[in-house]
DNA sequence: CAAAAAGCATGAGAAAAATTGGTCGAAATC
DNA sequence: GATTTCGACCAATTTTTCTCATGCTTTTTG
């Protein structure tokens, strides 16, 4: 494919006095002098064999051409001007790059990364989110938090969390303290669902009742809605546990039942074997480890 | 706004280094040496302050950053080469601009558009369509053909075919050769409408009969499909008298009654008063009102 | 109404940038 | 193991770009 593009710095100069509708303006904004500015357009005009601007007593108005040609101008000089921003904030040297799978990334990771910027300052830190996996080295992250059931050949995975699901509530829901499996009232009538109600019903099966309980009650399709809605006392809801450890650690939830359902899953954190972490990217993993481990412990103590 | 831009010739040797994995290749894309294209790369890299390219073996392979900006310059010059193009072509002094309103541009003009680039291969005519009215000397057209109750202020525009509504049906299928408006059985039966009953339920009064006849029949939301479907034998339709010419011509439709709707608006040539017309803008021009004034004796002699 | 100011165009020379050619070292190819 | 291919790099050169000085026109100001 061979281009046949005009003068780039000469349409660089045209956009500018274009939007500007004045050589001089343009040449400030550029700092050069306004001379080279009209220097350039005439170069410009001359090459595409056309008038771009109509000179009419002391401003310079785009011509129709001149319209078409400004408007892609500007759009793509925007448009490369925040790839660059990016691209340079996503290499600066004080960046470290994250790849998360949801929800973790909404639910647990904001729990803490505040309080890393806030002990961390001098550490930018890029997240990115994703319900796809993600190439770690091709697509430029130091590691990852990923959902699964490794360890993954080709990388290096650390378990953070478990990955359980478990019954929650607001504390005042239950009308009594007997463990939830032995309320069957509450079984019948009160269970709130993410998207189904196979959860429910696993976790009934797991705990000797009858699966066929989960049928019925709300589908509330996230997982934030779900903890909020338990959180206000509308039901009893099955949640991964590490989702929920901020209401668990406020006691706005509690845990009304040892039986667990165990996915075999949990939550790891992720990053390509040949690869050494760089300082910062350490920094920011043994942090992570280290509040999934409190977390844990949290967790256990519920 | 002042922006930050990187050196575009540097971006403009990066990209295409980067589609081809290869700093030789570029360069002759380019038409340099390949030193010129290892320097720009080095000088883009050291302005961004990151690695575009990891140097494996004897290969240059974008890192990700490198992808993202390269994903985006490539489309930001293919769409300058584009518009580069585009306007190249608009302001040649072979091409004429002409802006025309739907549906006339599809069923009138492609009837003649076709035999004058044959009788006048030295023109080149950039046809642009649009339904809203466009500014002539804003954006660049010599003239157009619009539909409207002219004339307009500061516009020249000189009337080219009529704007009437006529019944029109295949030869052989109307039962007898009555004009239509005493066949009310067909009137009341096999009428085909465009967008709505509003335009026959006009003619029906016209011709003293009862409107609500045209509360029946398919609605065909397109001029072309609706002069098909008559050719077809479907039905009888209303339609603007000049989109049948050809049909007319060539005999596949008739005009079973001498019943019109006048719109009191029409087809007009139009352009702004005080510009000239070029001279090959002038040969269109003529051509086209010729051609306007032979279809509409064709039309008079049916 | 004249003078001043502001704006663009332009030519020549100066400054800056890009390009080249030549070389080197590394990797692939024969 | 010799040869070719490719990218990096240096120094010199060529090309591009910029500035300065100036002219011309329009608008603003006193």
């Amino acid at each position: 494919m061979r281009r046949r593009l005009p003068s780039l710095k000469a349409i660089r100069a045209f956009e500018a006095v274009g939007r500007h509708s004045s050589c001089s303006q343009a040449a400030e904004e550029l700092s050069v002098s306004q001379s080279a500015v009209s220097h350039q357009i005439r170069l410009l005009e001359q090459e595409l064999g056309l008038k771009l601007f109509d000179r009419k007593n002391r401003r310079l108005i785009l011509t129709p051409s001149g319209r078409d040609l400004q408007a892609v101008a500007t759009v793509c000089f925007d448009r490369l001007e925040e790839v660059a921003r990016e691209i340079r904030v996503k290499e600066d040297r004080h960046s470290v790059n994250v790849s998360l799978s949801y929800p973790i990334g909404v639910a647990w990771l904001s729990r803490h990364i505040g309080a890393f910027g806030r002990s961390h300052p001098e550490v930018h830190v890029n997240l990115n989110f994703s319900w796809s996996l993600v190439d770690l080295e091709q697509d430029g992250y130091e590691f990852a938090i990923r959902w699964g059931r490794g360890p993954w050949p080709g990388l290096d995975a650390t378990p953070m969390l478990p990955g359980q699901m478990v019954p929650l509530c607001a504390p005042s829901y239950l009308p009594s303290d007997d463990p939830l499996e032995d309320q069957g009232d509450v079984l019948r009538e009160s269970l709130l669902h993410l998207e189904g109600y196979r959860d429910w019903a696993r976790w009934l099966e797991t705990a000797g009742l009858e699966p066929a309980w989960a049928q019925h009650g709300a589908l509330l399709g996230d997982a934030m809605n779900l903890i909020r809605a338990a959180t206000q006392g509308d039901g009893v809801i099955l949640m991964w546990l590490p989702l929920a450890v901020n209401e668990l650690e406020s006691g706005s939830l509690i845990i009304p039942s040892r039986i667990a359902i165990d996915l075999d899953c949990s939550y790891w954190l992720v990053r390509a074997s040949q690869r050494e972490l760089g300082p910062l990217a350490q920094t920011l993993s043994d942090y992570l480890q280290d509040a999934a481990a409190k977390d844990c412990a949290v967790l256990e103590s519920c």
